[in-house]
DNA sequence: CAATAGCGCAACTCGGAGGTTGCACATGAG
DNA sequence: CTCATGTGCAACCTCCGAGTTGCGCTATTG
């Protein structure tokens, strides 16, 4: 179906996809099995969240040999600054 | 579970849930029955939306007599705003 | 070439989300 | 008081999402 902002936002609400969003924004890139060690799931749980990332367009691979690189898209990297923003507005306005 | 963001995006997420937003920021208040008029579903469900948008911060609920009367809070009025931006960003980046 | 590291695909379980139906309860209108 | 209107609650169904295991294929490395 064709609900980019639905994606997007499905994409967003699961916590650990958000994790992945700040690892590889901070790394710059990673493959699966590198984030694996991350989280507290296996390689196959991590690669699902790439791949539903990537169908959101947050996340884009390229394939180097027999590792499969990510990165954050332009549009992944404006979420991950848009996270950071939502975040403190969040604890700021903490009651 | 305490994962705002989360919720925030999970209530996002649902196409339904954007349009009931869109509604109330246009009609300012409504009862569940009034925006069943307006979605494909019955009131039930309805009301389910709207639990889920209020359990995520966004929607608030006043009863006044038999009716209970919904509206955005201050947190929904900002992400109507965002997903107006968010939905003209997306057209114009289109290809 | 043999062995190993890295991925991808498929099948399975399990819980929760979206939706429905049915009913019981309160409250305003006549 | 009676009755229709507006809600809320609960049970149920179906389907998808998150996660696992198992296997097979590709590509490095020694």
């Amino acid at each position: 179906m064709s609900d980019p902002l639905g994606q997007v936002f499905g994409a967003l609400a699961d916590p650990s996809r958000r994790q992945v969003i700040g690892y590889l924004s901070a790394r710059g890139t990673a493959t699966a099995t590198e984030l694996t060690g991350e989280l507290p799931m296996t390689r196959q749980a991590v690669a699902k969240h790439l791949a539903t990332l990537a169908d959101a367009g947050l996340v884009e691979s390229e394939r180097h040999g027999r590792e499969t690189r990510f990165r954050l898209t332009e549009a992944g990297t404006e979420w991950d600054d848009r996270l950071d923003a939502l975040r403190s507005h969040l604890t700021r306005h903490r009651r």
